[in-house]
DNA sequence: TTGTCTGCAAACACTTTGCACTTTT
DNA sequence: AAAAGTGCAAAGTGTTTGCAGACAA
């Protein structure tokens, strides 16, 4: 987690998302707290998408998390979104955060059965959103578009069990 | 509302929404009751999206609907989602509606600071969802496409007042 | 030292549920 | 009469807040 220039996926970023808050904090003058580190050091180390009360279950299985709560997660979580660290989506009720920062943008295929989150990418989303908020004198700051559906796996056993969707 | 043939927008359909809620209602064995009529009618007559809350509030100043209750509107707006009727989308936190049936398919630009909603539409979105959903054997059941920032309004008076963003 | 942060408990907003009573069928 | 629906009040979720003590700068 030391390295000055790392890369995830395809992009490659000059600081560590750890190093990134930490600058994001000072900027603001909010202090680099041990509890704000454990955080983000925890967030980047997975790459899957979550929601808080998972990222809080998790931390506080790890030693440094243990006494984690659950006012500084979502208050952390916030932070990290403004940071540019995280991106935020609500689903089926709840907000589920995934990875931002030296991420290539893409979208979500969600399955409404299992919530499973599959995503791709496509240029001409992209050309289309900036397209349109021009027309409308928008001015964009991101997109989110989700297709919702069954995944391979539900679908095949829709037939068997019933289930509950949730939008 | 009695028309057997009216148009919305540039589709045109067979049913009201009155008559095709019962439909839907009567092939489920559920009751066509009194509450449910005045919420499709109320719904039926407004054209913008709305939330739970305004709905009700919005019914409770109609003579007919004043004493509607919470659950029941709820209740009901599920049915009318499942009924095809609305649909449904998270925006800040709470549930929004907007009208399905006999409406095109269109997806939203949304202003983050005064939460307007504008629509629009496009048929490239529709094709490239398609084709990713079939890249990945997912069965689409719809898609939801969102493009956020800034609307002409809020962009000028930025510089003036400060304003929370709310995804 | 100064002002921010944390954790706790309580408050919140939105939505759902249990239940006795009312209505539709 | 039987079954489903309604309204009330209460319970849930997921998330936010007030505040006293803890801690970074």
């Amino acid at each position: 987690m030391a390295s000055v220039d790392f890369s995830l996926g395809s992009v490659a970023v000059a600081l560590t998302p750890r190093e990134r808050f930490a600058e994001f904090l000072q900027a603001r003058g909010k202090r680099i707290t041990r509890q704000r580190q454990v955080i983000v050091d925890h967030v980047a180390s997975r790459h899957e998408h979550f929601d808080a009360e998972q990222l809080l279950a998790d931390l506080r299985r790890t030693p440094a998390g243990a006494g984690a709560s659950r006012p500084t997660v979502y208050r952390t979580l916030t932070e990290m979104v403004d940071a540019g660290l995280l991106k935020k989506m609500v689903l089926a009720g709840r907000s589920v955060y995934e990875h931002d920062y030296g991420y290539p943008q893409h979208d979500h295929l969600h399955c409404t059965s299992c919530q499973k989150l599959i995503e791709f990418s496509s240029a001409e989303v992209e050309a289309i959103c900036g397209a349109v908020a021009a027309q409308h004198k928008f001015v964009p700051r991101g997109h989110r578009l989700i297709v919702s559906g069954l995944c391979a796996d539900c679908r095949s056993s829709r037939s068997r069990s019933r289930h509950q969707d949730r939008v």
